[in-house]
DNA sequence: TTAAAATGTAATATATAAATTACATTCAGG
DNA sequence: CCTGAATGTAATTTATATATTACATTTTAA
């Protein structure tokens, strides 16, 4: 499942490592989220978009 | 988890069975994500807007 | 260059989303 | 009323999101 979260990422300036802090999840969950290999919850995505202050359609909306 | 599928349903004047038939999943499901009391994965979020022409953030977004 | 930091990913375990079955409640139309 | 459609929800099972541990690869800065 594609997104931008690698994208928003970087531009908070965070590594994989310190979003997952913020967020409260593994390094592992990030990194296999932004490969499009984890169809993550919609609280896990809400709490990553506070954490980079963005909205749900800026980092995980997909046109079909 | 507070969103707006209740409303955005009924002005797309579906039941549940109806949405839930769209979408690919039980009318459990969605009677229990209206409700706040399921947290749905991102796919089921997407598909659900697919299903009732909306974006993420008009159906699932709550501000922190 | 090379050493550390950052990232990718595999295997297994655990937590939880979603299905299934079932029944109760609410609500609108006859 | 009352009957059927729509909805709420509980118990159990199944599928899968996420954690954990571990190691390999890539990137970056000295």
């Amino acid at each position: 499942m594609r997104n931008n979260l690698k994208v928003a990422r970087i531009q908070a300036n965070l590594t994989q490592q310190q979003l997952a802090e913020k967020v409260g999840v593994t390094r592992q969950t990030i990194s296999l989220i932004e490969k499009g290999k984890y169809n993550p919850t919609l609280k896990l995505c809400l709490e990553i978009c506070y954490a980079l202050n963005k909205t749900l359609d800026e980092i995980f909306w997909v046109e079909k």
